[in-house]
DNA sequence: CTGAAAGCGCTTACAG
DNA sequence: CTGAAAGCGCTTACAG
């Protein structure tokens, strides 16, 4: 009664079913090695037939690849990076697979590196992209160690490294000289943890624009570290009774508290302070008014991942450093 | 110059080494078969000396055998479902990992499958998990055809699937009888997408209370489909005049921009009405006041869902429909 | 209790 | 242009 189930073909199967050897199979499917165009039709023509599709693992043994690539995704996250997260993971997904490549998740603290660890003492995977780094990553010693291929989502300043970032620091410089010639001249930037190397470009790329513009540093008041609710309330509090021109968020995170806590405070937006965002995340289209914010392209910064990560597997040369664009988008909370 | 380079040892290279046969060396390794007390020491000892690793790949050949389970995540989700995707995905790859399995991850609309056919096809799986499903959801017919073994995070009606999820109608029924008890009558239940059957769900968990607390049904408004925010601003607008007490909301997403919505408004909660969630985010946090909800634990039930996998993958038995617990959790929203 | 052999399903020099 | 053979690194009946 199983006559719906269909038989798994193998090399020796259809060898020995169009009375070839299975090399010769091997050779047609493959397309390396010379055939004559008439048994290479006659195989290829059977192997659609019958559907064949060859065993991956036995494939990846005799070849000692994988085609596997592990993701390191960081596992405590924020709710606000988890788009940024997602669309790079889709990012990789899609061109993992139209390279004929899979993907092995694991999660992994900066501290925690034993998932990564087992995926490639098991020899599951061929290369390795991680996603995002700490000031001080561990993972990136511990890569140099194992010898395994990889590309880095985020920033480094080992030189070595082939990394692909959002080009923060000049997306941020953009959007303060473009705050700046609004009018801005005495502006509060907030951000958060401060082990984050994006944190650094971020406040880096405002003081450039500072900087060319001519504004005194001391007139800008930081404020970083703000990692939860209270404490962004704090600092807006804080900050509330200056003389701030526009209130600069380094995420969306912090945006939104901020958002919130203003117009808890009676404060309008923009009327009485202007705010904006480094980053243009999908909550933020919730508020009134529009937020001016940054919009990264983090789908393509997967894309771009892993198929420098592929180009290494394959042994071609790539840049050791990518920087992905972005769009500055002004709305309402800058008029 | 490589004396850093470790040697990568494979079962023949111990064999040899210690001058025994490599079957005997994979017995002690595996346990499996009978070995004298003597030379299993023997080998183990050297095993963890030098640091050999089986090749999984060869495992898995030999064994027919990938020790990788493929993940299925859609593609399509938004912000608000990502806590939930997160610790799914959490617990998924958790149990597989203390299980030896490692997580092969594809992106899948439910209309699009191709990622997991792939899978599938190049057997680089034992099994599938899909998260989440559509009332009717082309993945039950095509694991079927596929006949690869599978748990749904989610619910389905057909009882020969394997599943695991929230227990959202008992929840909601249980939060929508305090909500009566404290004294609702007319309430405005408002819902996402009609075609997830969680929606269908938290519904009937929503009328079961009402039933039996003696509500009529036409005293209750129902919307549904709210899946942006002009959506849920308009839902809101056009129920504020009503006579309601309460605003009951299906997720987070929803619930957040009803707070918005409202606050714009000038409506304040609890006083003018009250609001729950059926989902208690961490978006929820920030809100002023604070808003009753109902917490799951999604970390849970991705580990019994990855756990019954397993289980299946052994050949054990498990039960085919499981469903995790949750919290009330009552805040000043409902005061 | 231990070993020799065959096998998993491929690939890849190497002959012919 | 095609085939026979060895090999990838394991496992697993089967002998001894």
């Amino acid at each position: 009664m199983n006559e719906n189930e269909k038989k798994v073909y193998t090399l020796n199967d259809i060898a020995k079913e169009l009375g070839v050897n299975k090399s010769t199979v091997s050779k047609a499917i493959s397309g390396k090695g010379s055939l004559s165009a008439g048994t290479r039709a006659k195989i290829l023509d059977f192997v659609n037939e019958c559907g064949y599709r060859p065993n991956a693992l036995a494939q990846s043994l005799a070849q000692n690849k994988t085609y596997n690539i592990g993701l390191m995704v960081p596992d405590g996250t924020g709710v606000f990076d988890v788009d940024f997260f997602r669309n790079c993971l889709h990012g990789v997904c899609n061109v993992a697979a139209a390279n004929n490549y899979d993907v092995l998740l694991t999660l992994g603290t900066e501290s925690s590196l034993d998932g990564l660890s087992r995926l490639i003492d098991n020899r599951k995977i061929d290369g390795v992209i991680a996603m995002r780094s700490l000031v001080k990553s561990p993972i990136i010693p511990f890569i140099k160690e194992k010898q395994v291929p990889f590309v880095l989502i985020g920033s480094t300043s080992d030189k070595k490294i082939v990394s692909v970032d959002n080009d923060n620091r000049t997306a941020c410089e953009e959007m303060t000289r473009r705050i700046i010639e609004g009018g801005a001249k005495r502006m509060v930037i907030l951000g958060g943890d401060e082990n984050h190397l994006v944190t650094h470009s971020r406040l880096n790329g405002f003081f450039d624009a500072c900087d060319k513009a001519g504004l005194a540093r001391e007139d800008q008041k930081v404020i970083l570290n703000l990692c939860d609710n209270s404490a962004v309330s704090d600092a807006v509090d804080s900050v509330i009774s200056l003389q701030t021109d526009c209130i600069v968020c380094m995420d969306d995170y912090i945006c939104n508290m901020v958002m919130m806590r203003l117009h808890d405070c009676g404060v309008s937006v923009p009327h009485d302070v202007k705010t904006v965002s480094f980053y243009d995340n999908v909550l933020l289209e919730g508020h009134l008014p529009p937020i001016s914010a940054i919009r990264f392209d983090s789908l393509n910064l997967g894309e771009t991942a892993c198929r420098k990560l592929i180009k290494i597997l394959n042994g071609e040369n790539t840049r050791n450093k990518v920087l992905s664009g972005y769009k500055i988008i002004m709305r309402e909370s800058t008029k």
